[in-house]
RNA sequence: GCCAGGGUGGCGGAAUUGGUAGACGCAGUGGAUUCAAAAUCCACCGGUGGCAACACUGUGGGGGUUCGAGUCCCCCCCCUGGUACCA
């Protein structure tokens, strides 16, 4: 970069606003602006350059040399409409971490990559015909080329992309394992099928009985689907949460969505078959008050058990059950619905003959499909009791239930809970201790056992899809015979044209080729799955693969992971707070039980970031407009200054509106900083060589512990603003100190970094700020020697003192009150009380 | 309904965890500079009263603890995110 006078000429404003305006005049006022504007566009592409020359930001694999530090950014789904605003937040959060670290002394792992499969592409080739390998690629670019615009300090040479069949071979590698260790089976699940979109979506694509993307109706249909079996570590991930530091809130919403309950499992014989209904409860003590039994429709017992004269209407209920979607059941939700079966079951603390009914109020996939309903303590089976005038048995004293059900555990007292032959009676105790006391006497008599239900459900881990990766499995009619590891990887096959099957099975089953192998020896036709693995799979290990990914021999070296792993640092968008993060721990924990993985758990710290708003406060939509473009703000601003912004906005955690004025106020604290320290001949001013004097020291000293700490708590909105502080301060000088101007910079350079180089290389230094060691704080210069107190005179201020530090209570005292506001004050008045906390306050209470 | 987080100037947000509320920035006002505007620089900037020193008041609302509360306790209101017939 050469002197002043040539950076006046290239204006790093782009004067669209101008016109076409040549007259003197313009040239004269353009002259002017670009003297005002430090020319970011120029230092930032040749620091971009630099680093990219020089590999700078290369993670090292000498795993002895240096502690690591492993900062990871949910990678993105590089989609058509390119970067948002919100994924610069939590990438520039991320790399000012991963920079500061670096010049902390440790080996910092920062990369990126593609988490690239998914349907939109798989639907722009159905509409236009472009083959989604082609979009994806491009798409990817796009993204690339604004990420790389924002100087991040990514290694780029770790760069993944799970399309590629070099990783996703081994994400076929990690299903076999799953297979292998029977994790991964085969189910006709009653799905939600989306006929418009010709797939199968997952619970969490559907938004109101409709689906996510479209807004398509969705109907239940069932299918042959692959199922990955996380119930199964249904309880380590939810005890393993305990120990990770991750925001308790995020902690909670896994927690809640595993959802473990414990209770009882009782079995009810049904009067007059062999049969027994069993039934999960978390109120085993309220046995007494169940008057009542329902089935969901889907039970296997109902059509055995309904009387004949109860089938028709049992079964017209049943089909329309079936038929209804999730929207119906959501809009139903409100009336209970159901029908009586002609069946009775025996309750068996008091051999009661209590009616069994169908209805959708109870789900198939909850506990066991069936329940005992006790309306007097429990609200939806209030409403049911109520809508169909069932009796209703008061076993818990305390409410009023021809009010309401009676809910509460820990007020209330049991009645009418003794077993007729009065050997077993949970009377006069508190529901809570009766709980424990019939779960005893359940196990005891073998009328039932304690059990522990959860709501997370096993995995649905098919796409009736193309863009995705290919089960790697043959089948041989019903067998299934897992293709070894040196198959892999089972590629996708290029297909002339992506369109849907009309099945309800993927493209794929259109590939006829493809699809039929045909074993040489014995001339036997095997056929492969059409469904392909859902777009979790392939970020469920992708940080991993960051840690070896050019390895052809195995998913990752054991070595390099027992170095990197776990993940110091994880930050990104909430929005997969429970799904991504919790398939992630999954499959971990299973690598980590088959001994490829050494951490537990994958994500020691996650801090998900906040929503950037628009300028009204809202969610940033195309339909709104209010959508901001990142590379207009990098062209308008540059890069510094947009990530400056960005954390300069707020907490990180938090969501907050993006505001354009904002912005202005960065962009002019970087202008200052440039105008103030580089004279017009593009070199820094005459600094002063001698040390600070004693304010500026310390202030120096205060602004390195200060963005220090700020740093390790990722508090980067108040680091910035002491960085603008001390900034001030040494502007408000005569002369500036070298040493303080270097520390400046210094603690510049993760927030700025393009600048902080610039201004470091300009003051002579020709090594790069990258490795620069953080500068040490001395608390020595923090001590001051006076201190100033408020003083307070009934807890109001009324005079403010200058004393020394630790001065003694008698001294503070008498020059508190040699003030003429405290004399004021306290004339006429009875001193009842003088507080002198040290160096912070002093407080004169009078009456 | 349930779980979690949050309500502080005109705005985004600070506040050493019980010790001078409003750091830093934006917007605004006044001044300097300019033929003029923009940019830049300096000053002011919660509200009410006062020429002023200053006084009163003020962190969603109401109570409480304390010499002292944005911060701790109790009750209530509002906003955001998650979840929803999970027995």
């Amino acid at each position: 970069m050469s002197g002043r006078s040539e950076v006046q000429i290239l204006s790093p404003r782009r004067g669209s606003d101008y016109g076409a305006d040549l007259s003197p005049r313009f040239l004269f006022r353009i002259g002017k602006i670009m003297a005002e504007r430090y020319p970011f566009d120029q230092i930032e592409s040749k620091w971009q350059k630099y680093w990219e020359e020089n590999k700078t930001f290369k993670a090292s694999d000498n795993l002895t040399e240096k502690p690591k530090y492993y900062i990871l950014d949910m990678f993105p789904y590089p989609s058509g409409a390119g970067l948002h605003v919100g994924h610069p937040e939590g990438y520039t959060a991320t790399d000012i971490i991963a920079r500061y670290k670096r010049m902390r002394g440790f080996n910092v792992l920062h990369p990126m990559g593609w988490d690239a499969f998914g349907l939109p592409a798989e639907q722009y080739a159905i509409e236009t015909g472009t083959p989604p390998a082609i979009k994806t690629a491009e798409n990817i670019a796009t993204f690339k080329r604004q990420i790389q615009s924002l100087g991040f300090s990514y290694d780029w040479d770790r760069e993944i992309n799970t399309t590629d069949e070099a990783y996703y071979k081994w994400t076929q590698w990690i299903f076999l394992q799953l297979y292998k260790k029977g994790l991964a089976y085969e189910a006709e699940v009653a799905v939600n099928w989306c006929p418009e979109l010709g797939t199968v979506l997952a619970n969490e694509e559907v938004i109101d009985g409709k689906s996510e993307r479209g807004g398509h109706p969705v109907i239940r249909k069932p299918m042959r689907q692959w199922m990955l079996k996380i119930t199964a570590y249904a309880d380590r991930l939810l005890t393993d949460l305990d120990d990770l530091d991750w925001s308790e809130s995020i902690k909670d919403m896994q927690r809640n969505w595993i959802g473990k309950s414990e209770g009882a499992e009782v079995n009810f014989p049904i009067n007059g078959f062999d049969l027994s209904l069993k039934v999960f409860t978390t109120r085993p003590d309220t046995l007494f008050g169940a008057t009542y039994m329902v089935m969901a429709p889907e039970h296997p017992y109902v059509q055995q058990i309904t009387n004949p004269d109860q089938l028709e209407s049992v079964e017209a209920y049943r089909v329309k059950a079936e038929r209804k979607s999730d929207l119906d059941r959501t809009e139903l939700a409100k009336e209970k619905s159901g029908v009586f079966t002609g069946a009775y079951a025996v309750n068996p603390v008091n051999e009661e003959l209590i009616p069994i009914w169908v209805s959708d109020y109870v789900l198939m996939s909850y506990g066991t499909g069936a329940i005992m309903a006790v309306p007097a303590h429990d609200t939806r089976d209030y409403e049911f009791a109520k809508a169909f005038d069932l009796s209703i048995r008061e076993v818990v004293s305390g409410g009023d239930i021809t009010e309401e059900a009676f809910t509460q555990i820990e007020a209330g007292v049991m009645v009418n809970s003794a077993t007729p032959d009065a050997s077993f009676s949970i009377n006069g105790l508190k529901p809570s201790v009766a709980i424990k006391k019939t779960g005893e006497w359940l196990e005891k008599t073998g009328k039932g056992k304690i059990a522990v239900n959860y709501k997370l459900r096993d995995w649905l881990f098919s796409r009736q899809r193309y863009w995705g990766e290919p089960f790697p499995i043959l089948r041989d009619g019903d067998d299934v015979i897992p293709l070894s590891d040196s198959d892999l990887p089972l590629t996708l096959p290029v297909l002339d044209r992506i369109k849907p099957s009309g099945t309800g099975e993927s493209p794929l089953a259109n590939a006829k080729e493809w699809l039929e192998v045909v074993d040489p020896a014995s001339g036997k036709v095997y056929k492969r799955e059409t469904n392909t693995m859902p777009q979790w799979a392939g970020s469920c290990w992708y940080y991993l693969r960051f840690i070896d990914p050019q390895n052809n021999d195995q998913a990752w070296d054991l070595e390099k992971e027992k170095y990197w792993m776990p993940v110091d640092l994880y930050i990104g968008g909430a929005e997969h707070a429970v799904l991504h993060l919790l398939y992630a721990r999954f499959w971990h924990k299973v690598l980590f039980d088959l001994g490829y993985v050494s951490t537990k758990e994958p994500f020691q710290r996650l801090v998900n970031q906040g929503m950037i708003l628009g300028m009204d406060g809202e969610k940033m939509s195309k339909s709104r407009g209010n959508v901001i473009n990142p590379d207009e703000v990098v062209g308008q601003y540059g890069a510094d200054t947009m990530r400056l912004y960005e954390m300069f906005m707020g907490p990180l955690e938090r969501s907050k509106p993006w505001n354009t004025s904002g912005i202005e106020g960065v962009y002019r604290f970087l202008n200052r900083l440039w105008r103030y320290f580089v004279n017009d001949e593009g070199g820094i001013i005459d600094l002063d060589d001698a040390q600070p004097d004693t304010e500026t020291l310390t202030m120096m000293h205060a602004s390195i512990k200060k963005v220090g700490n700020d740093l390790d708590a990722l508090a980067f909105n108040t680091g910035i603003s002491q960085l603008m502080v001390f900034s001030n301060h040494l502007r408000a000088l005569n002369k500036v100190p070298k040493s303080a101007l270097e520390t400046l910079l210094m603690l510049l350079n993760p927030f700025a970094p393009h600048i902080a180089e610039e201004m470091w290389s300009l003051l002579g230094h020709s090594d790069t700020l990258a490795y620069k060691g953080w500068p040490e704080y001395d608390e020595s210069h923090l001590v001051k020697d006076t201190v100033k107190l408020a003083v307070q005179v009934n807890g109001r201020v009324r005079a403010q003192i200058n004393v020394e530090v630790d001065a003694a209570k008698e001294a503070v005292l008498e020059l508190a009150f040699a003030q003429e506001s405290i004399k004021q004050h306290v004339q006429g008045k009875t001193i009842i009380k003088e507080i002198v906390v040290p160096n912070r306050i002093v407080n004169i209470v009078v009456k």
